[in-house]
DNA sequence: GGAGGTAACCTTGCATCGCAAGGCTTGCGA
DNA sequence: TCGCAAGCCTTGCGATGCAAGGTTACCTCC
């Protein structure tokens, strides 16, 4: 796995970063998903290229994972779609589940961001 | 510990809404240990009251792990302090690799709960 | 008509993290 | 003396994101 030569062990940013921010996305990749789906259902490759480009998933390798997961929950339902010229899509949707879900984490993410941010500030 | 009874939220929060809570303090943990010690040097139960009073940690029971990572890694430092009448408790003081940690860390947060809240607020 | 590329799906194995539960030691007070 | 609380820590577990790889269908180019 190639490790960049410059990235000492003291550096503050390079590879430590990535380490950071994939423990942030911890428990917030499921929920943006859920987001993500509140406005208009998606299939899979398109959340994902979607979330990669928001910085929000590193790679397709969690978000196949996590659908299935929220499929084995019931807060999304899918279904295939075939369009002329295309490969046929399963096309996720958020169900009433999710949608508690999702209003559930919105409360929880507001109160626990708020708390980080103070943290911050007091520094 | 046992659920409480008015706990009436149905399936959407309740248990549900601590699991929430439990991953998306995964990554954030231990960040908010640093920015804590970079105000001042503490003891790790200190730590552990502050951070359940805050709603960002359940229980020592995770502190004190991430004490130790953390001091494998060189982020904080330890000593021990004897008052009379008082328990000797080990007090934990930033390093200098900590407070890059915590800077990259306060970069890497500013961005991703940005684009949380625009995420939320597009629903 | 065949070869290759690409879009789209998914699985496997791994490392990491927070948590509950429990154990050990020391000092104080009844 | 006995019990309780403060303070330290360890163990086992479940959940999560990630890299890497594998599989089909569609289209294009020779």
């Amino acid at each position: 796995m190639a490790r960049d030569p410059d990235d000492d062990d003291g550096e503050a940013g390079g590879g430590r970063e990535e380490r950071i921010a994939a423990n942030l996305r911890k428990g917030l990749l499921e929920h943006c998903v859920l987001a993500l789906l509140a406005r208009r259902d998606h299939y899979g490759l398109e959340l994902a290229d979607d979330l990669v480009g928001r910085g929000l998933t590193a790679s397709e390798g969690s978000v196949y994972p996590l659908l299935a997961r929220l499929r084995d929950a019931g807060a999304v339902e899918t279904r295939w779609e075939s369009l002329d010229g295309v490969r046929p899509r399963r096309y996720y949707a958020l169900t009433t589940t999710g949608r508690e879900q999702l209003s559930t984490f919105t409360r929880v993410w507001r109160q626990t961001s708020d708390q980080v941010d103070k943290l911050l500030e007091e520094i």
